[in-house]
DNA sequence: CGATCATATTGATATACATCAAGATACAAT
DNA sequence: ATTGTATCTTGATGTATATCAATATGATCG
């Protein structure tokens, strides 16, 4: 099926669309339109100005910045159903970091200033951004605290756990991304990333297969390196 | 009202409330109140429920976060004129750190249900807090780019320049917070922190005294350790 | 003022992680 | 399948920054 009919349903269940409600959804939807990208593609560039907002729905993006030197890291990565860089679209400001699609994407492109005028109009959908900023402040405060505080093990053991979809003991958590995508996001080189997932798997608390990491014990692996 | 000198003029160049309109601004302030806290002051905990949104009038506060272990960092670093810890009260969520006065303070503290009323009353209001909210999240982005890219001389630099009143090539730079904060705050020990200004007082890009320092020129500050 | 106590600096050493350099795997295309 | 190419892993070595320990500085208060 070349453009899957959108998954409705994915996005009212959204943390974003669940909030701005049924009418903010279908205002919005209108005049957006989806796009199917090959892993690599740039959604969007650092210092460009934002013309959309994209709502993922498949595959994964990581934010990417670069600094003067001209080293690359990756800021965040999101996943289907999200919702991102609401923060510049709002402000009107060029964006501060690229969107790099990690793997192949479809993702659902809304007129940022479309969004604009949606947020002055709605209150449930200013409401709903405010919800959207404020969360995405506090991945952001979470992974400060993360490099600053914690060592790279334990980085990787939280990363890997949150991966995991259920609440349960055990599960397996995806790993489709690249190796260097997924250590960027954690602070680490590739190679660092490889040996401590090996030093993990060793001690137990995972298994290690081609594209994902089964978890054995989500609560051990929590403890590991605990002190 | 004992406390009367609550500098309006302040508060309307602050860039919330310039965003959030006159008519907003007395509906906040209202029902709020000032307190004076000397150094050292829990403003409030991580895991408390929100009452209040914090409007620094004077002095700093530390955003602080204490992991598992019990250690503890500074995420970021507040100054006068600004409002923050809105993403807590807004989403009516506890404070995922707490807030310790780095120096005497003097805050204004505004009711959370009063502003969580307002925003949803007042568009213009409503705007402020989006607005506010997406500046403060590229804050934290932009710190995960510093600690995951610079290394700990060029994060000093940057931090000192940032604190510069003017544009101008030189100026002076006020650290009136205890060095451990300001360590933190860059992710470094401040042992390593006492160091690297030292060497760049060496290299003659800055010139320390007590409680500052002046920057020589900017722009050869922010040059430091280029390749 | 001088004594006391916290905070900051300086010095010596340790270590987590990066870097550099081969190999090994996996994936895509023919 | 077979080859080619990118990605990932493994190993050896280096280094920025942490840690530990001692001293110095500067604030606070009798």
């Amino acid at each position: 099926m070349p453009d899957r009919p959108l998954n409705i349903d994915l996005l009212r269940r959204s943390p974003f669309f669940a909030a701005a409600g049924e009418a903010a959804m279908t205002r919005l939807l209108r005049p957006s339109f989806t796009q199917q990208l090959p892993r690599g593609a740039i959604l969007f560039d650092q210092n460009e100005v934002p013309n959309f907002l994209h709502l993922l729905l498949a595959g994964s993006v990581g934010l990417q910045a670069r600094d003067e030197t001209g080293t690359e890291t990756v800021v965040e990565i999101f996943g289907a159903g999200e919702l991102f860089l609401a923060p510049a679209a709002i402000l009107g400001l060029p964006y501060l970091a690229s969107g790099a699609a990690l793997t192949d994407v479809r993702v659902l492109m809304i007129p940022a200033d479309v969004f604009r005028e949606g947020i002055a109009a709605d209150p449930a959908l200013g409401q709903a951004a405010i919800e959207l900023l404020a969360r995405h402040w506090r991945l952001m405060v979470d992974q400060v605290v993360d490099l600053k505080l914690r060592p790279a093990e334990r980085r990787v053991a939280r990363f890997l756990a949150r991966r995991v979809p259920e609440e349960a003991g055990a599960g397996t958590a995806d790993l489709p991304e690249p190796r260097g995508a997924i250590a960027a996001r954690l602070g680490m080189t590739p190679e660092t990333l490889s040996r401590t997932l090996n030093a993990l798997e060793a001690q137990g608390v995972i298994r290690l297969s081609p594209r994902q990491a089964h978890v054995v014990d989500r609560a051990r692996l929590l403890q590991v390196g605990a002190r």
